[in-house]
DNA sequence: CCTGCCGTCGAATCC
DNA sequence: CGACGGCAGG
């Protein structure tokens, strides 16, 4: 047991054996998740639980898999030994096991669905439109975005304080729409987490049996949990369970969803802790690259405060490199990729990250002309794929019928001659008797209810066919017998789809072997929780794009942080934002502190955006690194951006047939400029061609403007 | 009543 | 530049 602390330090050892409930402030690379793992271990070793009484939430499905993985070689045990009985997930994971266990008690059917956003934006137009509401006045993305911040701060529709119409209307719809998705048996992502607080907040007997069992919890990410998670995470704690807490003030970067910092303090005023531990030997990264890291972080103001070190030396200087536009961005990164490789860094150990997904396009397009492999993460998951979503709407159908999402999703695809005209009068007649629009098609009328019969038995045939077969031959029936294979099979440019449809099967196999609970039932749930990162391509040597989001928690041996340019990193709608600057100073700091030995700064004069050229001022995160730190590339000769031709490499690959046009710029990015209305300011960026130029100028006192640059009444300010 | 085309509109991060 | 909604033709 001694072995397992001995290779701590002494503030990871304090944190690891900490002897009640405790609040670690953990910097980056400190050891983390080595100090959450080793005190599991720790408690199991020495007896002071039983996996039965722990319970883990991670942030990401991944985190949890690593931790279940580094605790069974710690242990040296069988996997199932050592892990048997515990509980560890994300926070929706972990509601999910607790509804679908209590299922009647919050009044869902056994198999509910779980809508992802997309699907719970459809959800939100059928209701809109089944009320007669103008979407012009009301856009579905706001009143479903109204839903999740309420049901994230845990309100119901009863209790949203409305002193207006609008406000009024928008309740009215969030009320309307609980009521459909009972009526349906589908909860949304927050609908997870506030049912399963409601479930134990009114239920004092489940409460307690929680609360005895659970004798440890242990929570990573702390900084990153919402309102709701922390009081769902009270109403677990019991007067006996030590909450041992993870968290990094300096990586909150999840505020838009609902993340609130406020909990780190707040849990050491309800806890009486009087002062967190803190990690900050840093065991990741040269000193260089701290330096930047401490520098731009130190910027933010109410910080709890740590800044990291390290007894490892110096390292490389960072590298900046400023481009000609984003493809001459991507081609800096096609050479250094290329050149450090040949210096022993593999494809896997180097990670290309961007402030959103968008911004990988260009940069595939280089590796892919290039022939290097590269693999990206995020963007469209596996699971929220069209032709997935329709396969396991059939399985779904195939196992719970009056699941109305489902049903509506696949009913008429692939096509079989079933309108919208149809399917209102389905809707009204399952309206009219409070069934299901699967028990309403069962008894659909003899005239149009002809299409329907079919679609039902072709549903109650796969239901039959796949009875007792293992998870994986009913997938691949299901995904044949649904007709969607043959359908993606005719259509031309369907073959990604058809090897996604297959990867599903492997998916389902893959789980099986895993789970403890190998059901067509159990992986529905899991699919929709899950985001469906596979074993595919994950051994093999590729550089790894994504954004700076999923790159929490990650470590590369070099790291290019790129479109660091004023309005993408930091975001355009950051600055619209109570402290948003504040969360995009996180997420460079977060950026930065990936990397383990160099670390690369681009950004672009130039580039494509939304289908239009944009001219960005290089953004403000380069300033407040110390120069002293960063060693300029830019002078070195490079050719000029050029219109690229097709490589030989690329035969399948359509380039954007783009000679791009140089616009017309009577003023540099940065220059003093001034307005007969507004005064001085400065110019920060164009936008568009020819006539439709724009100049924007942020002025002092004003703030930002854009003007259509042939009329702007701008005049220089010599300097 | 379905399918395909065209136009408009929007555009960030994720469980 | 892409997704989606509306409309017209089959």
């Amino acid at each position: 047991m001694t072995d397992l602390l001995s290779t701590l330090n002494s503030d990871q050892r304090a944190a690891v054996t900490a002897p009640a409930s405790a609040l670690i402030l953990a910097g980056a690379g400190s050891g983390k998740t080595r100090v959450l793992t080793t005190r599991i271990a720790w408690l199991i070793q020495s007896n002071q639980v039983s996996p039965m009484g722990l319970l883990a939430v991670t942030f990401t499905n991944k985190a949890a898999k690593e931790m279940l993985t580094r605790l069974t070689s710690m242990l040296q045990l069988g996997y199932q030994n050592s892990t048997r009985g515990m509980w560890v997930g994300t926070f929706h994971g972990l509601c999910n096991r607790l509804l679908r266990t209590h299922h009647r008690e919050v009044g869902l059917p056994q198999l509910f669905t779980i809508l992802d956003s997309s699907d719970q934006l459809s959800a939100v137009k059928r209701v809109l439109r089944g009320l007669n509401v103008d979407t012009e006045t009301f856009d579905p993305r706001k009143v479903q975005s109204f839903i999740n911040q309420n049901k994230e701060a845990g309100l119901r529709a009863d209790k949203v304080e409305a002193w207006d119409p609008y406000s009024r209307h928008l309740v009215e719809y969030y009320a309307e729409y609980d009521r459909q998705l009972n009526r349906e048996g589908a909860v949304d992502f927050a609908e997870l987490m506030l049912r399963a607080y409601e479930l134990l907040s009114r239920n004092a007997l489940l409460r307690e049996h929680y609360q005895e069992r659970f004798r440890h919890i242990l929570v990573d990410e702390f900084q990153d949990t919402s309102r709701l998670q922390y009081l769902w995470l009270k109403l677990l704690k019991g007067p006996e369970t030590a909450l041992f807490a993870v968290g990094d003030d300096d990586q909150s970067i999840y505020a838009f969803r609902g993340a609130n910092v406020g909990n780190m303090r707040q849990l050491m005023d309800d806890l009486h802790i009087a002062e967190p531990i803190k990690l900050t030997r840093n065991y990741r990264s040269v000193s260089v690259i701290l330096d930047a890291a401490n520098a731009v972080i130190s910027r933010n103001e109410g910080r709890l405060g740590k800044d990291l070190w390290t007894e490892v030396g110096k390292g490389e200087l960072i590298r900046h490199f400023q481009a000609a536009d984003d493809i001459a961005e991507a081609r800096f990164l096609v050479e250094e990729i290329q050149q450090r490789r040949r210096e022993g860094d593999a494809y896997l150990d180097q990670a290309v990250l961007y402030r959103s997904n968008a911004q990988s396009r260009s940069i595939e397009h280089a590796l892919f002309t290039a022939g290097i492999p590269y693999r990206v993460y995020g963007g469209l998951r596996f699971f929220e794929r069209a032709e997935i979503k329709h396969a396991l709407a059939y399985l779904r159908l195939a196992a719970f019928p009056d699941d109305d999402n489902a049903f509506m999703r696949v009913v008429n695809f692939p096509a079989r001659g079933i309108g919208a005209r149809g399917l209102e009068a389905l809707d009204d007649q399952a309206r009219g008797a409070g069934i299901s629009l699967w028990a309403a098609a069962c008894g659909a009328g003899k005239t149009t209810g002809k299409k329907f019969a079919a679609f039902v038995s072709l549903i109650e045939g796969l239901k039959h066919a796949i009875v007792g077969l293992p998870l994986m031959e009913q997938v691949e029936h299901v995904v044949a017998g649904s007709g969607l294979l043959e359908y993606y099979q005719n259509e031309k440019d369907g073959e990604d789809r058809v090897d996604n449809l297959n990867e599903l099967a492997n998916a389902a196999a893959g789980f099986a072997a895993e789970s403890d609970e190998p059901t067509l039932e159990a992986f529905l749930g899991h699919a929709a929780l899950e985001a469906g990162e596979h074993a595919a391509a994950q051994g093999q040597d590729a550089v790894q794009l994504m954004s700076v989001h999923s790159a929490k928690g990650l470590e590369f041996q070099t790291v290019f942080i790129t479109g660091l340019e004023e309005g993408l990193f930091p975001h355009e709608n950051s600055r619209n934002e109570a402290e948003g600057l504040e969360e995009e100073r996180r997420l460079m700091y977060v950026a930065i502190t990936r990397a383990r030995r160099q670390l690369y700064l681009t950004h672009a004069q130039q580039r494509m955006l939304h289908g239009q050229i944009r001219y960005h001022l290089p953004s403000q995160f380069l300033q407040e690194i110390p120069e002293n730190l960063v060693q300029s590339l830019t002078s070195r000769t490079r050719a000029p951006a050029a219109p690229r031709v097709a490589n030989t490499r690329a035969e399948n690959y359509h380039p954007r047939p783009v000679p791009r046009r140089e616009a017309n710029l009577p003023y540099k990015i940065g220059a003093r400029v001034v307005h007969p209305k507004y005064g001085e300011g400065v110019v920060a960026a164009y936008q568009g061609q020819g006539a439709e130029s724009e100049i924007k100028v942020i002025f002092p006192k004003v703030g930002d403007k854009w003007f259509i640059l042939e009329y702007a009444r701008l005049t220089a300010l010599g300097a």
